[in-house]
DNA sequence: ATCCAGGAACTGT
DNA sequence: ACAGTTCATGGA
């Protein structure tokens, strides 16, 4: 038997209400963007599991996500790791059909359930990349947030060619637990900036955070209280990042900017809503509060 | 050019 | 417990 050319391919089977063009449409929102690219209908991302780096190449078929791997064969391990960050990253152990049929009554949600449905919360798996974006991303609006993504990206980052395109990988936390608040000053973090992203890059490097410990604790309160205990992370940082990647679906960044816009355009308020009047109108998304949080988002950009 | 935005920590009451 | 201030920059 001789062995062939191409790369072998995965199929990671999709569940009901999942729609890959929805998720095409939120992960193409920021031409800044360099954590993965879209091109020719196909999706690039670049990952390191088990110390390999794997460049996927995915793509959608009745049912099925089609995963290429471009840079060739990794081991068996490495595609099972692949394949795992894959229904990570699309939150695809997810049944929504609740989440539809709470909509269905819903002034805010009604129109935008209906109109993305099949949109799955793009997650962010990396734990340190979550809190990290999540904490540079306070205070900014969203085209300076990828800037800044932009330069750390590319001065920690680690890169690799392929066909003429660079993709990246987020730097490591050990890597930036080593450096000094004056490099990211460098890249206009600001001082406060640059010192939360180091102490979260040092609590991860001596192992006293850790993704798989927030996923044991498995409840809303304990995970939020041990987040925002840490310096940086308040209570936006932790509900962002409990919706990004620890998939709790309580998860509310409440005061969001984005949200207020999203809700204000969907009633057609004058102004923002106030949180109190926000609290009355999320009574009803009681344990979706997440997927009503991102859907609005997705609404922005249209 | 001037002002405002807007998460989090800090300061003061 | 709560209100006001500071950070430091881009964007209106």
């Amino acid at each position: 038997m001789s062995s062939s050319n191409l790369s072998s391919m995965i199929k990671i089977n999709t569940p009901r209400d999942f729609n890959f063009e929805e998720c095409l449409v939120f992960l193409d929102r920021s031409n800044q963007e360099l954590l993965h690219r879209i091109k020719d209908g196909y999706l690039y991302k670049l990952i390191k599991v088990d110390q390999e780096l794997i460049l996927l190449k995915i793509s959608y078929k009745i049912d099925a996500l089609n995963v290429e791997f471009p840079l060739g064969d990794p081991s068996k391990n490495a595609r099972k790791l692949a394949a795992e960050f894959i229904v990570d990253w699309f939150d695809l152990e997810q049944d929504l059909a609740d989440f539809y049929e709470m909509a269905l009554y819903d002034n805010i949600l009604n129109q935008i359930a209906s109109k993305y449905r099949g949109l799955r919360i793009i997650g962010i798996p990396d734990l340190f990349e979550a809190l990290t974006w999540a904490i540079l991303g306070q205070q900014i609006n969203l085209k300076f947030a990828y800037t800044l993504k932009k330069r750390f990206v590319e001065r920690f980052g680690e890169g690799l060619m392929f066909e003429g395109e660079t993709y990246w990988l987020y730097p490591s936390f050990d890597r930036i637990a080593e450096i000094d608040i004056e490099h990211l000053r460098e890249l206009q973090f600001t001082v406060r900036k640059a010192e939360y992203v180091i102490g979260v890059a040092k609590a991860m490097s001596k192992g006293e955070l850790k993704k798989e410990n927030l996923l044991k604790k498995q409840d809303y309160l304990p995970i939020h209280n041990y987040l925002t205990n840490m310096r940086g992370i308040g209570a936006w940082t932790a509900d962002y990042v409990m919706m990004k990647c620890l998939h709790q679906r309580s998860a509310f960044p409440i005061t969001d900017v984005g949200l207020h816009n999203a809700i204000k355009f969907q009633l057609g308020l004058e102004g923002k809503p106030t949180i109190n009047e926000i609290k009355e109108m999320a009574l009803n998304w009681t344990g979706w509060e997440a997927y009503a949080v991102f859907y609005l988002w997705r609404s922005l950009y249209d």
